[in-house]
DNA sequence: ACCCGTGTTCGCTG
DNA sequence: TCAGCGAACACGGG
C-alpha cells in the first residue's frame, strides 16, 4: 500500500531491521522485480547496511561494500512490501527477493503485482537514476512551497487532482493523498490547477503536509504497538478506513455533514471529494 | 466472467 | 523540449 507514508514506514522498518548488518546471501525468486540494466543483486553479498533514505516513494538504501559505497534503490510499485523473517523461516507469500543478513535476520521483498523494482546503484549515485532526478520537493524534507507549487501547476491545463500525481510537483503524493489533500484544502479536484489563487495554493500545500503527517502517524501507531526491537511490519493492515474521503463514496462529508462524498474518474483514476465544501 | 486497483514508463502525437 | 494520451506491466479480490 505504498504512497509516501507507507514508504516512510518501510524505511523506518528496514533501518531497525538491517542497520549495521551484513548481507550473507541473496535469493532472487522472480527476476522481473530486478530492474533491467543494473548490476546483479548477488553483488550485495558481503556489504553492510549503513543508510536508509527516502525521496517521495523511492527508497534509497546505502551500503558499504569493501569500503566502497553501494546503493540499493527500491520502488514498491502498487503492491511491494519489505518484510522481516528469521533466517530459515518459511518465506512470506509473494516473496520475490530474499536477503539473508547477519544475526539471523532475513529481509523479504514481497510484491503481488510485480510493479515494484529493485536496483543496485554503484557508488550509491542515486541522482543518476532519471526517476529520482526528476522528483520534486519531498513534503517531509524540503516541504511544499506554495509559490513553487503554483509555478508548476501553471504549466498544464489539466485538473488539479491529476496534476498532483505528477511526482515533479511534490514527490510522494499518490492517488489517496491527492484526494485527501484537496479535501483538507477545500478545493474542488476538477478545478484547473492553473486557476488556483495564492491563498488556495497555501491551503493545498498545508493540506498535503497534513494528510501525509496524519497517515504517517496512523501507520507509526500500528508498527510501534509492540515497541523497541520487537517491531513487526504490519502485513495485514486491518482496521477501519483511516481516510476522510478516499473510498467513502455515498457517505456524509465528515466536515460539513451535509454533502455526500462523491466518486469520479479523472485520467482513469478514482477521485473522492465533497461537492458541497470543496469549491 | 468481468471489472477494479495506494504506480510508473514508454511510445507516439502535436 | 514538453504537455498529453493510451497502452503496457500483472494478478488477486469482489
Amino acid at each position: 500500500m505504498p504512497e509516501l507514508p507507507e514508504v516512510e514506514t518501510a524505511r523506518l522498518c528496514l533501518e531497525r531491521w538491517a542497520r549495521g548488518r551484513q548481507v550473507r546471501g541473496v535469493l532472487v525468486r522472480e527476476r522481473r522485480v530486478v530492474a533491467k540494466g543494473g548490476p546483479p543483486l548477488a553483488k550485495l553479498v558481503g556489504a553492510r547496511f549503513v543508510g536508509f533514505d527516502r525521496r517521495g516513494k523511492h527508497l534509497l538504501i546505502g551500503l558499504h561494500a569493501k569500503g566502497k559505497p553501494l546503493g540499493l534503490w527500491s520502488h514498491l510499485g502498487m503492491s511491494g512490501k519489505w518484510l522481516r523473517r528469521k533466517t530459515g523461516e518459511e518465506p512470506p507469500r509473494f516473496s520475490r527477493v530474499q536477503i539473508d543478513l547477519s544475526g539471523g535476520v532475513t529481509l523479504h521483498y514481497a510484491d503481488l503485482r510485480l510493479f515494484g523494482r529493485l536496483r543496485l546503484v554503484p557508488g550509491a549515485a542515486f541522482e543518476k537514476l532519471p526517476a529520482v532526478a526528476a522528483l520534486g520537493p519531498d513534503p517531509l524534507h524540503e516541504g511544499v512551497d506554495p509559490d513553487r507549487l503554483g509555478e508548476r501547476l501553471q504549466r498544464s491545463r489539466k485538473a488539479v487532482k491529476p496534476q498532483l500525481l505528477d511526482q515533479r510537483l511534490a514527490a510522494g503524493v499518490g492517488n489517496i493523498q491527492a484526494s485527501e489533500a484537496l479535501f483538507r484544502a477545500g478545493i474542488d479536484p476538477r478545478r484547473p490547477g492553473r486557476s488556483l489563487a495564492r491563498a488556495e495554493l497555501a491551503r493545498l500545500a498545508r493540506g498535503i503536509r497534513a494528510s501525509i503527517d496524519y497517515s504517517l502517524a496512523d501507520l507509526r501507531k500500528q508498527i510501534g504497538a509492540t515497541g523497541g526491537r520487537d517491531v513487526q511490519y504490519v502485513e495485514e493492515p486491518a482496521g477501519p478506513n483511516p481516510f476522510r474521503v478516499y473510498d467513502r463514496a455515498n457517505e456524509p462529508c465528515p466536515r460539513c455533514r451535509r454533502g455526500t462524498i462523491t466518486r469520479l474518474i479523472q485520467d482513469a483514476r478514482s477521485t473522492f471529494f465533497c461537492p458541497r465544501c470543496q469549491k
